[in-house]
RNA sequence: GCGCCCAUGGUGAAAUGGAUAUCACAACAGUCUUCGGAACUGUCGUUGGGGGUUCGAAUCCCUCUGGGCGCACCA
């Protein structure tokens, strides 16, 4: 119904003597009509006109030939137009949904194809072995996560890349650590988190001394070098058992978190690719050589100069991720864009990277595209890995699994239903307040027991879908719906259509919209925003009237409706990365 | 010092240059003999200061104040 009104807006204008592309919004203001626009506004000054007098001419010449949809169009305030839409349209539009089937509809609502045939590549979480997996890659695997979802929503394909870090200096400190402490070390068949808590605690105290102890650091950077040519079997017998121990760690965390990745590439593996690529553009000028050093000097593009082969030959992280972006390529040549998500620390590194990569590839370069997320902060401050100051990514978890777990205690589960139903909220409480906030800023986190439950909240979100799907399964029983001839093309359907329609049925007809945008601007928090509105408004409507009511005509109508809020908000949570819990 | 980012009710957030700035939490006052109360309804209260651009600014520009991040061999 909207493009049809856009289209014709763009033919009258054009008429006029403007070629425009209309858009037309959804006033916050129920009063000023279902659409908006503000054509009149930003067009009269160039044709000579009052907005007034324009918008006037607009509307004489929609109301010669007015679409059969609109209700009624309207000139308000300085010269928006507003139009209303027929209630009778929203009601068969939310029909037609509930009435597409079972499978189409739960998979589908809402699915663009803007996108397909595309592919895109999403890097995001990049933990590191050796250290503590903690809320920051939280963070990051929630909002790539996300990401990666809108991006398949859009109709694309994805490719979801993480990158672990398992070479490097902190590799080093940590391998430095261990081997004072290799009698302490727990063996295989402890629990994994104990076994990476002590590997996280030897990388502690090995960047302590670094930072404290001149003989040390020489002695680690020597390591570093050891580890980097694998010189030393015992060495590199220590170093594939620490790591191995990490990355099975991460892969737990990933399961629990509903996240899965279609690549690994490991920083190791990129370390002698991104040494080759910087020495051939050395050759090449684009980059030089300074105290030492192999640098990119940044700041003929306004940016800063950043070493990629420190003095001892070794790569550094920048060159390291020139090999991780040749290699993203060349693994999917037909990448139409290569998403990069990190923590905003790394924004202006990023610039001077991709400045880089560009001066080898301009191709390249133009598709890669940074996205700097903020941070999850405590009163406590900040948090540092590096003194041994974080907060794991699964000691959060736990924390709210348990409050999830004292709330549900008195509910009849079994203790694996418990189990996942906790899992799955504490997780959908997380992801929820992550990204219920724009990308770029820092998350606060009070304390764990601040995160509510009410309100502005994931379960909020999921008890509304769990809800209403308990009131979907009465309703079969009752054989309310299912039974109903659901045909309303004519007038002649069993399912009798309400007069008036609600928020609820026009807020599930901008679904669509809300995932394009989200996907155009990346931005996860306008589908949060979204379906808390709407969960809102499936609460009123729920509230208002009994919706299965056998002696009621309009039953299956408000059935059809709640089996549409249902796909509309278990495909919105998806595309969060937040799943909906049989029961509750 | 230089560069980038940020500042919205008591708190945490949202907002394509558009209409009376939107939510939630908290506080206060209510609703209902639950289709699952993790609910609903209502009240209260906001764009850091100062200039500018614009028909129109939370949004763009300048400036001040206050914060964050980055700035050569960490990742």
């Amino acid at each position: 119904m909207k493009e049809h009104i856009a289209d014709r807006l763009g033919v009258i204008l054009k008429e006029l003597g403007v070629e425009a592309q209309v858009k037309l919004d959804y006033p916050e203001n129920p009063e000023h009509g279902d659409f908006s626009t503000n054509i009149a506004l930003a067009y009269a000054k160039k044709m000579g006109m009052s907005p007034r007098a324009l918008a006037e001419n607009i509307v004489d010449e929609f109301k010669k030939n007015i679409p059969e949809s609109v209700a009624s169009v309207d000139i308000a305030g300085a010269g928006f137009i507003n139009f209303k839409i027929k209630e009778e349209v929203f009601a068969k539009e939310i029909v037609s949904i509930a009435s597409a089937g079972a499978g189409k509809i739960a998979h589908n609502y809402g699915k663009l194809a803007v996108n397909s045939g595309k592919k895109i590549l999403v890097e995001y979480t990049d933990p590191n072995t050796f250290k503590t997996f903690h809320i920051g890659h939280l963070m990051a695997n929630a909002i790539g996560e996300s990401i990666s979802r809108l991006v398949e929503y859009s109709g694309a394909s994805v490719v979801r890349i993480c990158y672990p870090s398992d070479i490097g200096l902190h590799i080093a400190k940590s391998i430095w650590a261990l081997e004072k402490h290799k009698d302490e070390m727990p063996p295989d068949s402890a629990p994994i988190q104990d076994r990476t808590a002590f590997l996280g605690k030897m990388y502690v105290e090995g960047t302590r001394l670094y930072e404290s102890d001149p003989a040390a650091k020489d002695d680690i950077d020597a390591l570093n070098k050891v580890i980097y040519e694998r010189s030393n079997p015992a060495i590199n017998a220590l170093y594939e058992k620490g790591r191995r121990w990490s990355l099975d760690h991460f892969e737990m965390l990933y399961a629990i978190l509903g996240t899965h990745f279609d690549e690994y590439i490991y920083e190791s593996e990129m370390a002698p690719v991104g040494l080759e690529v910087v020495k051939a553009y050395l050759a090449k000028g684009v980059f030089e050589e300074s105290e030492g050093a192999i640098v990119f000097k940044g700041e003929q593009y306004g940016l800063h100069t950043r070493v990629f082969i420190n003095s001892h030959g070794l790569p550094t992280y920048e060159a390291k991720e020139v090999g991780l972006n040749m290699t993203k390529f060349k693994k999917y040549p037909d990448t139409e864009q290569s998403i990069i998500v990190t923590a905003n620390e790394q924004n202006a590194y990023f610039k001077v990277l991709i400045q880089a990569i560009s001066m080898i590839n301009a191709e390249q370069g133009a598709k890669t595209r940074h996205i700097g997320h903020g941070m999850l902060r405590f009163s406590s401050g900040k948090m540092s890995s590096r003194t041994g100051n974080v907060i794991s990514a699964e000691s959060l978890l736990a924390d709210i699994k348990e409050l999830v777990r004292n709330k549900i205690a008195e509910r009849k589960f079994t203790p694996a239903e418990a189990e996942e139903i906790s899992n799955d909220i504490a997780v959908g409480a997380i992801k929820y307040t992550i990204l219920r906030s724009s990308i770029g800023g820092d998350v606060i986190f009070d304390s764990a027991a601040s995160i509510s439950f009410e309100g502005d909240s994931g379960p909020y979100l999921q008890y509304s879908a769990v809800r209403a799907t308990s009131i979907l399964a009465k309703a079969k029983q009752e054989g309310i719906f299912e039974n109903a001839d659901i045909s309303v093309a004519g007038t002649g359907g069993a399912i009798l259509l309400p007069e008036k329609v609600s928020l609820l049925e026009k807020l599930i007809t901008r679904f669509p919209d809300v995932i394009e945008r989200a996907q155009h601007e990346y931005a996860p928090q306008h589908v949060a925003n979204y379906l808390i509105t709407l969960a809102g408004a499936f609460n009123s409507f729920y509230a208002s009237q009994v919706i299965v009511d056998k002696n009621n005509n309009f039953s299956a109508y408000y059935v059809a409706l709640t089996k549409v809020f249902v796909a509309t908000m278990t495909n919105g949570l998806w595309v969060l990365g937040i799943r909906v819990p049989k029961k509750m």
